[in-house]
Order: structure tokens, then sequence, then C-alpha cells
RNA sequence: GAGCCUGUGGCGGAAUUGGUAGACGCAGCGGACUUAAAAUCCGCCGGGGUAAAACCCAUGAGGGUUCGAGUCCCUCCAGGCUCACCA
């Protein structure tokens, strides 16, 4: 079937394009190309460098390279911006595309732990394997800045980077209110000097709860504090900091995880449970970033699907929080208060109950103060069955649960007592970790109070017709004392208001946004450039201590255990060292210290990777400045182009890493990707039985015919129905691109993905058409060749058709590639070859220009055929006349009440005058409209003529 | 449950952004060339209707705005993606 190679026969002319002759053109020009470094960039300041060409920047994401190799989904994008860097570099921009390989993390570590080959060896190879597969397309790379995230050149400014967080923090005040990351040693001479009120950092998630007053506690002048204090003092503000955090701890995969790492309860890789487990671990502060992170999406040119992810993740929401005096079992007032933050604090007189979450401090002080109604058995056993509950089984269940505390809170608007329950379907981690349950307006709120029986208040007149339980829609406020009559709006900001001055609440904004976990409990990530000290205090390597290498382990066998034991610390040499050894400022060279052993996730090394492509093989700096300040420029990089499943993780992170470095003068662009854009699936077919379960291809024959299909499952004699879904194995649906390229050759395969439909539209692939494009490159080939000499062939004069055509082609391809859209590209490459069948050599010169991003292997070939020595990848971009482009004579449609009814032919620049007379003349259109009142007539000249009579 | 996206011939998809629906490719059908086939070239190719036209229907379904709707608005259906007890 369609096997390129079988169309050979004797009567086949010798120089026709051919499979055989697709892998020989392409192997020869490759290397040719490289030989020639025809796609190596200069920078700035190099030899060969032209300094007034402007700059395009580029980037694919670079590909985690797995031990099965490339797939046809990783050309797609490739083959996109592939056809971009070459459109640009021919229209005169220096073009700075890059590829490279990120190569730390969970994947290659359990691969390696399967086969039981070292993770080094198995990536190492796998990165092999996948430049082998590119370079097999063509692709314009400049291999020269290739680099993985596991070299350690690469690896060692990731912790240079880790080693700038680390030593600063974010000063909420700065820049008149934004904040920004300063330096932390600007923060310790401000507290020296009395600048500043030493106190712990107020905004520090890890001290959330702790301090009477919402904005900290005065800890007292700088000189009278022990250096432990000072240190835990100055560690609040760290952008990179140490905690104690209830994590998703899997035990399977021996390592805590992100929550974004977390789908559904399962770990993202693997699909293993995954449960709560507190343990001490290195935090980053992103949520200090929160609103610039949101800001910043405004001006970017990416998907608006991708932004509003990213703000939905970030999850700002407006409210306040409101302090519930509370009252022990005794009915005597404690003191303290329960603070909640609410969205909705207009609906506070309808609070009959409040909700803290089980890890809620309150619950161990309810029972230490236990009255009468706290029953200390029930609730502690509440509280461990809710923190072993696994999150799958948290989405599983929402059948409410929870337990009276014994205690109530005073509502500070009622003076009512309001009892406190704690249950888990309130979190921990978001807000403060209690609510007022207003069952009214709320639907968890109204199922919780039905199931324990608690009172529900409605403070919002619902609709008339209203029938539901909970109402959360708009309407005057009822029941509410001061509030009643207003709606949300108002009312909210009326209550705020009261509240603020009676010292009981404040306005405020709270986000989804948590700080990123950032360590492992593995082997295969960058070593943590920390060391502690005998008394557990952590320290920051030395620069020049940098890299941090990762040891030799022969055992990288994660424990499987509920007791998290990072593998690193089997390196106990490694792990024992001094402080002069490690490069510690400021303590004795002798002391002993023992090094970090986590390691940081995947994610570190994706998150600046496109810094270092500017300037690789930088030894003394991160970025050199020309480097910097020519290809990232003010907006960083020009295009960037990935897969969606990327949208909140991978590029939050980089533009969060970006920022701090911008903070601190490390970047100058303050985001790094200007313009984004996602490639869309490569699917597949499969078939599906009634019941929705799926059957692998080679199970299903077809007993229809082409036009009318009828597939039956062969096995068991039943229909099933064709659909399309994901490659995968299982399904034995998987395409191989080095199977493809073999059968047809990389030019037709890159042409036949561009073709499959909109760049960002997930697409079935269809082996059957591939054809369609192996037939577009041989009548590419046999327009300039002699199929039998293999000699060019030229046109004795140039015919005017051909050449009004070939001016449509260069102005529809170059339209098209500007705008991403190279499926009617190659369409109108089509209609080119179509319509030529024979060119001048003026003409040739400007077709294989057009058609070199595209197929730059036929191309080049034809293009040295024709005398030039250089590559047709560094000619010009031809240019065109628009007269070229209109027609002598158009085809005007007349229509009568909006149906087309006749048609003229005219000039293209036919006034409306004429157009009108010429349609109201036509004799069709006279008797359509013979009888009737013409009411109007639209005319848009150059498209068409609308009569509305009746 | 919330949000976003998609729905056009047998299939993949076009449509100047409100102006002739179905470009281009695949598949199919007919023809030329050939002893024959492949390849190549030419023609046809949404449905109904007609001798041929005319004409009617048609962009998931139903309404609306408009001289005119695949495109804009409302309701619904189907599929996909994302988030999800977030207060």
């Amino acid at each position: 079937m369609g096997n390129a190679d079988q169309q050979h026969s004797d009567t086949t002319p010798t120089n026709r394009y051919s499979a055989q002759m697709a892998q020989d053109i392409e192997l020869r020009w490759q290397r040719w190309w490289e030989a020639q470094g025809t796609y190596v960039q200069p920078n700035p300041g190099e030899d060969g460098f032209d300094a007034s060409k402007p700059k395009y920047f580029c980037m694919d994401m670079f590909p985690y390279p797995s031990g099965a190799g490339l797939h046809v989904g990783h050309p797609e994008g490739y083959t996109a911006t592939d056809i971009i860097c070459r459109y640009k570099r021919m229209k005169g921009f220096n073009v700075l595309h890059p590829m490279g390989w990120d190569a730390f993390g969970l994947p290659a570590e359990q691969y390696a732990i399967q086969t039981g080959v070292h993770p080094e060896i198995t990536t190492k190879t796998a990165i092999d394997n996948f430049r082998r597969q590119l370079q097999r397309f063509g692709f314009c790379y400049d291999w020269t800045r290739e680099f993985g995230t596991i070299d350690e050149d690469y690896y060692k400014w990731t912790q240079w980077i880790y080693l700038k967080v680390y030593h600063s923090w974010f000063d909420v005040e700065a820049d008149r209110g934004k904040g920004k990351a300063r330096p932390i040693n600007d923060l310790i001479s401000d507290f020296m000097s009395g600048k500043r009120t030493v106190k712990l950092n107020p905004h520090a998630v890890e001290y959330t709860g702790a301090g009477d007053l919402p904005d900290g506690t005065d800890a007292g002048p700088w000189e009278t504090l022990d250096n432990e204090t000072r240190k835990a003092v100055v560690d609040s503000y760290r952008l990179a900091y140490l905690s104690q955090q209830t994590v998703n701890w899997c035990p399977k995969l021996g390592t805590a995880l992100a929550n974004e790492e977390v789908k559904d309860g399962l770990s993202e890789r693997g699909g293993f449970p995954v449960f709560r487990k507190p343990l001490r671990q290195w935090m980053f502060r992103i949520t200090a970033y929160s609103d610039r992170l949101l800001d910043g999406l405004k001006d970017l040119d990416w998907p608006n699907s991708t932004k509003t992810q990213q703000a939905e993740w970030i999850g700002r929401s407006e409210g306040a929080e409101v302090g519930f005096p509370i009252v022990l079992g005794g009915g005597m007032e404690m003191g303290e208060t329960l603070r909640v933050f609410t969205t909705r604090p207009d609906t506070i007189y309808g609070a009959t109950y409040m909700v803290v979450a089980p890890e809620h401090g309150l619950v161990e002080m309810a029972m230490e103060f236990a009255g009468e109604d706290t029953d200390c058995d029930q609730i502690s056993e509440y509280a461990a069955w809710a923190s072993n509950r696994s999150d799958i089984e948290r989405q599983e269940n929402k059948e409410k649960t929870g337990i009276f505390l014994g205690i109530h809170v005073r509502n500070p608007l009622t003076e009512e007592l309001i009892p406190v329950w704690t249950a888990d379907y309130v979190m921990m981690n978001y807000g403060t970790g209690a609510i007022m349950a207003v069952p009214g307006q709320d639907q968890r709120d109204w199922d919780f109070a039905k199931k324990f029986d608690l009172p529900i208040v409605r403070t919002v007149t619902p609709p008339k017709d209203f029938e539901g339980d909970a109402y959360t829609g708009d309407g005057p406020a009822m029941n509410s004392g001061i509030l009643d009559g207003l709606m949300i709006d108002d009312a909210k900001a009326k209550i705020i208001e009261w509240m603020s001055e009676h010292h009981i609440g404040a306005k405020r904004v709270n986000f989804k946004l948590r700080d990123w976990l950032f360590s492992r409990q593995r082997y295969w990530g960058e070593p943590f450039p920390i060391v502690f000290d005998d008394r557990g205090n952590h320290h920051g390597v030395g620069e020049d201590s940098l890299p941090v290498r990762l040891p030799p382990l022969a055992d990288y066998q994660p424990v499987e255990s509920d007791t998290p034991q990072p593998l690193l610390a089997k390196a106990t040499d490694w792990v024992h060292t001094t402080a002069g050894e490690a490069g510690v400022d400021g303590m004795h060279p002798d002391s002993k210290v023992t090094r970090e052993t986590n390691t940081m996730p995947g994610w570190a090394g994706s998150c600046w990777y496109y810094l270092r492509y500017c300037d690789p093989k930088n030894s003394e700096k991160l970025i050199g400045d020309a480097a910097q300040d020519y290809w990232m420029g003010e907006g960083g990089v020009d295009l960037y182009i990935g897969g969606n499943e990327h949208a909140v993780l991978h590029l939050l992170y980089a533009r969060f890493w970006h920022m701090v470095m911008f903070d601190l003068d490390v970047v100058k662009s303050q985001e790094p990707f200007r313009k984004l854009f996602h490639q869309g699936m490569i699917t597949s077919h499969a078939f599906q039985r009634p019941n929705k379960t799926l059957v692998p291809i080679d199970e299903v024959e077809n007993r229809g015919t082409e036009e009318k299909p009828a597939y039956f499952e062969t096995a068991e004699n039943t229909p099933v129905e064709r659909i399309v879904a994901k490659m995968s194995k299982s399904l034995k649906n998987v395409v191989n691109p080095d199977d493809v390229i073999e059968e047809y050759g990389a030019d037709t395969f890159r042409l036949y993905e561009m073709y499959m439909g909109p760049l960002e539209a997930s697409k079935p692939w269809n082996t059957r058409d591939i054809i369609g494009l192996y037939r577009l490159v041989q009548k590419m080939w046999r327009l300039c060749i002699d199929e039998a000499t293999g000699e060019l062939k030229f046109a004795d004069a140039a015919d005017d058709k051909v050449e009004k055509q070939l001016h449509r082609m260069v102005a529809k391809v170059g339209d098209d590639v500007e705008k991403l859209s190279f499926n009617t590209a190659i369409a109108a490459m089509f209609e080119f070859v179509n319509v030529a069948k024979r060119l001048t050599k003026d003409q040739m010169d400007r077709f294989v220009r057009v058609i070199g991003p595209f197929t730059p292997h036929v191309a080049e070939e034809i293009w040295h055929k024709m005398g030039n020595e250089t590559s047709v990848a560094v000619a010009d971009w031809p240019s065109f006349d628009e007269a070229m482009l209109v027609d002598d004579e158009i085809e005007i449609p007349i229509q009568v009440m909006g149906k087309v009814r006749a048609r003229l032919h005219v000039a293209p620049d036919t006034d409306v005058k004429t157009l009108e007379e010429m349609a109201l003349a036509n004799s069709r259109i006279q008797e359509l409209i013979e009888g009737k009142t013409v009411r109007k007539v639209v005319v848009v000249p150059g498209r068409l003529v609308n009569i509305v009579a009746n």
C-alpha cells in the first residue's frame, strides 16, 4: 500500500523523484549543510555576525528524550518553526533557532530502574537517538548551541540561579507597592540599622497563624537577638525556604510531588496514589509574585486559553478576612479569634456555623480546652481519618463528613453563638483553613447543614420562582440587619467598611496559587548548592564551588516507604564534607557540614534554558550582556512553540524565575516569551465497541467498501465504530517517523504534517493521505528536471498565466507563513504546479526559493543544479508584483433577496453605479423582479450585488 | 459542578473575518495512453430535481439580528480539553 519504491518499473524514467532519490538527496545535503555550517548563527561580536540585521529568536519546547524515540507529534511543531526560521532568514533576519534536551527528572530515572541501566547512560543514548532522528528531518537548528540540562556546564548555572533566589527576599513595598526581589543582605542591613522592624515575615506561608497580630510580631532590636532567632527571622523572608509542609507524598515513587504533578489524586507520572504527609521541604515563595504573574499575562501574545488557565491557576479572588471571637465550652471568651476568608462577607448574617480544616490549630485547641460537648476521642479519630484519606478518595466521594468541636464563636454582627465544626471539605492550604458556613448562599454549606441538621438562613432574597437549595445569584439582602435591601456589591462594600471600622475584619485578596514545592527525594536531578552545619542550619555553597556535581551512585533504587529517604543520602562520602570543601563563606574551613540530599525537580532545568541558548559556551556568566541585549531584546523569545500541556506548569515556573532574575538584574526583559503558540496533537484512529471500550486497529477488519466502510472486530464478529484516539502502544496505532521517512523521504513527511490542517488543531494521522504530498514533491521535481536525463529543463519564454500564478504563490506562501497557516501555503503550491508545466530560468529561480523553507532538500538539489554555489537557505525571499495578483475579469454574483440568481463578468474595478445598472439590466434579473418593487440595491464593489425587491 | 474550545461532502480540511459554501489534498467514478497494469494526463465528484436547465434543500439542532449568517447573538445537543469541596 503506497510504497513509493514499488511504483518503479522498467518504464519509469530513471530520474523520476523516488524514495531512493529522496534518501540520496537528503543525506547528501544534510552532510553539506553541516560541513558548511549553513545554520550556524554567530553571536554579536563574533566573526560573521551582521549587526545591521534584526533578530528573530524562535524556539521549540525542547524534548524530553525517552527510550522510545521520536513520535510523529514531535516533528509537527519542529517543522513549523523550521519553516518560519528559514523564511525569516530569507527575509533578512539573524535567526536564533536552537535545540537541546530536557534530561533530568523522574521518567529517565523510572526507566533506568526498570532496565537496570544507569540513567546517565540511558539518557545519553536517548539523546543521541533523538538528535539523529531530528537531523534526518533537515531542520535548520544551530547545533553548535546544543546542550542538555544534565550537562555540568549547564546545571552549574541552574544551581547558580537557585543560590540567587536563596540569597534574596521579596520586598513588598518596593517598586511602588508592586514588590520586587532584593538581595537578602539589604534586608539584614535594614534590620541591623534599625531601619526596618525585626519580625517574622508576615506573608510567610510557613508561619500562617503564628503571632497574635495579622501584621506579625515585633521581635525586638537585632543586637538583642541570638543567632538562631536572627536566622529564623531572615529565613522567613528568603524566596527559597525550608518548611515543614503537608506535601503530596507518593510512596510508590518514593518522592513528594508538587500540586501540579498530581492529577485526580494520582501521580501524573505512573499514576500512583498520593497521600498527604508533613515533610521538611525546599519551597519557592512564588506566591509573592501572584499579582505580577497575573498582570504580566495581559501584554503577552499568547493563546487566550493558556492565559485563562494560568490566571485561573493563580486564582485571584477578592473578599474579606473576618475574625470571629472564640468562645470555649463553658461560655468563656478566650480572647482569640477564628480568622476566616470569605468572598461573600455580605452573607455574614447567614453564617450559622463555622468549619475549620482537620489540620487547623483550633482542632487541637478544642481538645485541649475540652468542655462537655467536646468528644476528644471522636475528634482525633476524625482528624486522623481525614488526613489519611488520599485525594483520590476525596474526589470520588464528596459526601460531607465532619464533627462538632464543642466550641463556639460569636458572630460579631448578630452577637449569636455559632458552633464550630471540623470537616475535610475545608482545605488547610487555602485562605486561612477556616470558613464561615452560609448554607443559604453556598451549596456545599447547604449540603453539610442538611446532613448535620444545622440551621439555614437566607440572606439574599431569591427570585419568586426560585426552586433550588442555596441561592448564589444576586438579589436584595434580607435577614441582614444593616444590609437589608442592598444588592450584593453594595452590601459587600458596606459590610467591609463596617468591619474595618470595628476592627473585625478587612478587605483581602486571596490566591489559589501556593508556594512551589521544589525538592524531590530522587537521584536524577540537580543537587542543591546547600549544606547544613552541625546545628542543622542551612548555608549556601559559594558560587566558585559550583557546580555541586551529582555523585555517581550505583544503587538508585528508590525505597518504597512511608518515611521518605532521599536517595542521595546513600552517597555518604559526598554527603559528609567540610565548609572549606563545599565553599561556604563565614565558616571555619574544617567545620563539618552535610550536603542537602534532596534534588531539584525536572522543571528546574527547563525554567531558563532559553537564556542559555543565547550564549551557551559562556563560562563567566549565565548569559553575556551583548548576547542578551541582542537576542532577548525587550520582549524575549519572538516565537515559542510547544504543546499546551505546559500551559500552566512550565510556563508559569519559567515566568517566575525570569521575574526574579529581572528584579535581581540578571535579565533585562520583563517576560521570557513574547509570543507563544501551541501545536495541536497528532492523533490516530482506533475502534470503539458499543460499550465505549477501545479495540486495537489490528483486531478489526473492514467488511464494507472504501466508500461505505463496515468495521467488525475480527475475533468477536461484532460491529465497531471507527473513532479518533490518541496514539498508544496498546491500540497499535503509533506511527514511527523513521518508517515514514524511509518510505517517502523527509521532504514529503514535512509537507504532510504541515498539510494535515491548522497547526493548532488536533488532527488524525491518515497514512493514505501522504501519497498526495509525495506527488507534490514529484511534480516540483518534474517541473524543473527532465526525468529522462536528470538535467534542468526550461521554457523558452515565460507564459503569462504561469507568471501570474507564480506571483500569487509568492504572495500567498509568504502571507501564510507569517500567519503560521502552512496548510493553505502548501495548497498554493499545489495550485502552482497544477498550472505550470515548464518554467523559465528566472521563474525557476523564484519557485525554488519559495519551496525552500518547506522542502529544503529537493530545493537545494535543484538550486545547485542551477549553478548556485551557496545554499538556497541564505538566498533572499523573492518579491512579487501586487498588480499581478489582480484578475483582468472577475465574476460578480447578482442576488435577489440574498439568493444568487445571475452572475456578471466585469473588470475588478467596476464602480458601484455601473454594477447596479448592469445587475438591473440583466435579463434573468428582470424576469425575477417583474411586478415587484425594488426597495434597495446593495452593491459591494468587487464582491456582489444584492437586490431587495418584493 | 465551573470555565474554555470544537462541530462544514465518504475522509483531512478551505472560505478575503458578515458577501458566490465546499479552495487544495485523499478516496471514488469516467476517459486518454498501454497488449495489460502501474505511473502520468484530462474530466466528474454535498443531497434532491431536470433530457438539460430552472429550481429546492444543505455548514450539529432550533430561534434571532441583517439586504445578506458557516461566520454575530440566544437556547439546546454531541465531542474534546482544563480546573474542581478554592470558601
